[in-house]
DNA sequence: CCTGAATTGTGAGGATTTTAACAACCGCTC
DNA sequence: GAGCGGTTGTTAAAATCCTCACAATTCAGG
């Protein structure tokens, strides 16, 4: 490996972590050199730079594991939990403050809120943020704290001084588990004291959940299931009488 | 848009959850449509997929401008920043505290902790907490605030009480620029609020720059140059005859 | 300056992807 | 069930990309 060689290969990713997708071609303008040698180049280079159908990009965006995924969640019902909130989105109104809760299932949430609505969220987890901060409509405001990975959320003592200095509309709350005589579960504890507290701010309580969290019991109890205005799945608002297994 | 058009996309969406890049041959045979309706698809929902090529990927991978990419720092000279960091980091000693300011260039410095260190972070911007929560040795502090878009950074009244609650062992700071009079300068006010905090309250403080930063004035100050233990460029620690432009 | 190895460029072919037009199909209303 | 708009499948041509072999160039060491 000459230090040529070496030296375009570095100038290669210098452009990925700029532009994350450069076209073959492209690459080999600027770069000063043919198609062929762009293409050696990143065939030497697998561990960096990806390659997909002529387009270059840096090896990170493709390769890995997700960054974010809970381990638990892993297995999804994504779809489910997209309908599901396909009905919470409604339940948003122009202008309004709302608070999303952590866990993959308000991902889609952030993604459904409309574009013409100005809104103010509050979050606590990064991937929520992260996911937020893609919407130019959306004022974001962040609970900062000790990083928990399980859940890709914050904690500390000092939400409570956030939160209380914000007024919110609307609540939007997840769970590992709902059971119709102990309530809504997470798997976390710091989770609970977040969401506890938030629920006794925001004007409305709304949990969102897929149906294949009914009938289950996790570790940190958090409300009763009279504690939130509606509960949505993805066959929309359900009644008390749903919480059963088997219902 | 009917509903199987729509549950189709859902599930699409779902595959690309678990598996980020999906050739579209495979994607017809798994949704049991053709490929031209897959290709149909992808278009109606470039917001949320992405498509290479014949390889379809979530749009987060691709899309639109970098979410964290200061606009200033578009340039952005990495190999020198990553030149700075490897310089840096050898401040680090084993289970120490420090704090990470924002911007692109320390991003690398979190690339480069060394794993065998046991190292508790604090951090304001999204894009170092999301690098830092890839690395298992790292307890990430984040301080929570509202979100400003430019520098992918919070800002809040109650950073200061969480980082009153913090030993810092080392500061490490970047600036947008520095000039021999009037000392170092960023974008935002509401980071330099927070680096004073912060240059305030750590043992020790040193300001990370690629050299292309020397002889910049920009809008916000935040220290005089003897505010820092040291001062690391590419070119490793420099002295303050180094600030002088054309120097 | 000569030589050999490594690097780079070129071009042709074959494979794959893209586009567009058209036909077949579905679900809905009248 | 006839008609209609929207959706899906099929096909062929055009554009693009990939592979491979070979020629040209560069570079280091003698």
């Amino acid at each position: 490996m000459t230090a040529r060689k070496a030296q375009r290969t570095a100038r290669l990713i210098d452009l990925l972590s700029q532009r994350r997708v450069i076209h073959l071609s492209e690459a080999a303008a600027l770069l000063g050199v043919s198609e062929m040698t762009v293409r050696r180049d990143i065939a030497n280079n697998q561990g960096q730079i990806a390659y997909l159908g002529g387009h270059i990009l840096a090896a990170a965006e493709i390769e890995a594991d997700i960054p974010y995924e809970l381990a638990t969640a892993a297995d999804s019902h994504a779809a489910a939990k997209r309908e599901a909130c396909v009905h919470a989105v409604r339940k948003i109104r122009p202008d309004e403050t709302i608070f999303i809760d952590c866990g993959t299932t308000l991902i889609h949430l952030v993604d459904l809120i409309p574009d013409n609505y100005q809104i103010t969220a509050i979050c606590y987890a990064m991937n929520v943020a992260e996911r937020l901060s893609r919407k130019a409509n959306v004022t974001i405001i962040m609970l900062g704290g000790v990083y928990h990975p399980a859940s890709a959320s914050f904690s500390g003592t000092h939400d409570f001084e956030i939160l209380n200095s914000v007024g919110i509309n609307a609540a939007f709350l997840s769970a590992a588990g709902v059971d119709a005589k102990r309530g809504a579960t997470c798997e976390h504890f710091h989770e609970a004291v977040v969401k506890q507290k938030v629920m006794g701010l925001a004007r409305e309580n709304y949990l969102v959940i897929d149906s294949s969290k009914i009938g289950k019991l996790k570790r940190a109890f958090f409300s009763a299931m009279d504690g939130f205005d509606a509960v949505i799945t993805e066959h929309g608002e359900v009644g008390a009488d749903s919480f059963q297994p088997q219902a």
